[in-house]
DNA sequence: CCTATAATGCAAACGCATTCGCAAATAAGC
DNA sequence: GCTTATTTGCGAATGCGTTTGCATTATAGG
């Protein structure tokens, strides 16, 4: 069975305060502050655990490591900010793009990732 | 100076042939009709020349390794096709995005893969 | 044709994210 | 509280795409 254990609720409160789909290095050093002492592979098997429970979902962007967020999101899209790497929702989408694709082609799905400056580094605090 | 080996144009061609964005393993067996014996590190090696003259782009799509393409399309997308797995180029481009991102946000760019079954896998050859 | 040197093939080495083995720690049930 | 099975931390091991060292081959210029 499954046990509460103090690493797994840290780990699950650093993505809720995130609010944004995180790295397993950027997991561990938020559940850090909650769980001292956590590892990364505790980290990697809770990560995995709780997306075989459908509790989290992997975030891909083109180029970089899978990140993870909530559950609980429909449909929606990523801006990576160019400044500081980190990733960020867009509740927004452009909707139906199959008349984008090639004729012959059928389109089941689409990804959009945004890329510019947020708004922290647009105004450093 | 630069050598024109009979690998290089083979890799050259392979790419051309191609008309879509190959992982090196692809232009590896692409190329070897032309190129017998012809290895996966001078696939590498020339890939990483090309790059660096511009003749070549890379094309990173979520959760895959780079592929690359010849040089000179203008701004486009990709198609990933579901079924074979094969990345088709998209022309078609749904234009400014920048409404879609939180305000705050500035958007400088964006990416955009559309999912699907391509041409040939909804009519098997 | 000869020479100098860049390019190739092979296999070993890398880098890096991720996983695993194992002994120690710790939840949960009684 | 005590017991037992799960979870953790640590460090070593994996997997896999990519790069590199080196002896050999082959291109381009004279």
């Amino acid at each position: 069975m499954e046990r509460n254990t103090r690493q797994r609720s840290a780990i699950r409160d650093a993505l809720a305060r995130a609010q944004r789909p995180l790295l397993p290095a950027e997991v561990l050093a938020a559940a850090q502050a909650e769980a001292p002492g956590l590892s990364i592979a505790t980290v990697y098997r809770n990560l995995k655990s709780m997306l075989d429970e459908g509790e989290l979902h992997p975030v891909q962007l083109p180029g970089e490591n899978p990140r993870f967020e909530l559950a609980g999101h429909r449909h929606h899209h990523h801006f990576q900010c160019t400044r500081c790497q980190r990733v960020f929702d867009v509740h927004a989408c452009p909707g139906d793009l199959s008349r984008l694709a090639p004729s012959g082609f059928t389109v089941e799905d689409h990804e959009l990732t945004l890329y510019g400056c947020c708004r922290e580094c647009v105004a450093p605090a």
